[in-house]
DNA sequence: AAATAATTCAAACGTTCGTTTGAAACATAC
DNA sequence: GTATGTTTCAAACGAACGTTTGAATTATTT
């Protein structure tokens, strides 16, 4: 077993118990602890607690997001000079993430947990740096989005735009509480058949009305 | 100004910090400062900080769910023998959380922000506490909703619940956030719009495919 | 092999935490 | 007005927190 390095053991632990116990729950000595790792490392390699937080954040969320619009770029291409499907467009926005959160080998599922928590941390830091992560990506999904919803008002786009972030969150957040109130019935293990449900439900409450 | 008793105020004080905060980020010290009551009232009224925390959420969780069973009921007074709306069933399940999560006076906009943080805590007290009062609510809803929606396997039923969970919470917890993104365009003060808009929503994800 | 740089380590720093204590202040009864 | 029960208060408790330090260890270079 090639044992890893310790930064990144200790961003390991760092995702895991932020994801648990909140930002200010998560203690460094009990990350350190279980990195098996010193507990001054976090501030050799990181330099505070607050930084750590923030490289965790940024291991997961730059890939994801460059996968997002790499995909969207893809249905464009397809598409051609055509409009993209309003299903293709939602599938880019909350496939990647959705897949990245059932991975158990990325710790994928940790980290969305943890993002739940953060939207609402009221560290500047964090704030500016997921608004800014969500900025980017939504610059790059406007055109596609507008063209596939002519029907919406400017205000009824962005409404819908935050009930979507909203089910997509949830969904991402917290996998196992649809197993516990639906008495076993849905399975979010199932990544696939969970995305192509998402999506059907998402493209309903966005073309309606 | 008739002053509020020290157990309402400790309530207030603590339910602001713990929503902005958090649970372990907020101290008893920071809450009974901005109570204007002393430490050792919190340990005197509630025993402890985390039962303070189980009395934060029952003030406001109990009356609200009592709020949207009464509203279902109404509703299915109005349809006699016919099948209730699913507009208005979705209403009775969305509007209370909204309209309080909206009402300044009742302080019911920063217990949303507490509720939806508490989402994510692992405290099996508090989870317990949800996810009963969840079960109660959606108990009393179930037959309506079945019956407002017979093109739905279980599992779909089960799935889409779960999606409008998220962006009732979503809506519910961080209503600046909205107005941000939207660049101004979206007022979440205007709250009956916001109810309309998220029953579209989510009916039209409801009905889809 | 010696010298230099990078990393790890145990120990301690000063704060802040939730909680407890016992006396003071207040209210209500007789 | 004295007695009884309730509420408030300042002070302290030990524990855990993020952070710093300087020496010990390991890796890299000469």
């Amino acid at each position: 077993m090639a044992k890893r390095s310790t930064k990144d053991r200790i961003l390991d632990a760092a995702e895991a118990l932020f994801a648990l116990n909140g930002s200010s729950g998560a203690s460094l000595r009990a990350i350190t602890q279980l990195a098996e790792v010193n507990l001054a490392a976090v501030h050799y390699h990181f330099g505070s607690k607050g930084r750590l937080l923030e490289a965790v954040l940024a291991r997961r969320l730059l890939p994801l997001n460059a996968e997002r619009i790499r995909r969207l770029e893809t249905y464009q291409k397809e598409a051609g000079r055509k409009k993209v499907r309003l299903e293709n467009v939602i599938e880019a926005m909350v496939g990647p993430a959705l897949r990245l959160s059932r991975d158990e080998n990325k710790g994928g599922r940790i980290f969305m947990r943890l993002l739940g928590r953060l939207v609402l941390e009221p560290d500047a830091r964090i704030q500016d740096l997921l608004t800014g992560q969500f900025a980017t990506v939504l610059e790059k999904f406007m055109p596609s989005l507008t063209v596939a919803l002519p029907h919406l008002s400017p205000e009824g786009f962005f409404w819908r735009l935050h009930f979507l972030v909203g089910s997509m969150a949830h969904t991402m957040a917290d996998s196992e509480r649809i197993r516990l109130i639906s008495g076993g019935v849905c399975d979010p293990d199932d990544t696939e058949g969970t995305v192509q449900c998402l999506v059907t439900f998402l493209c309903g409450g966005l073309r309606a009305k």
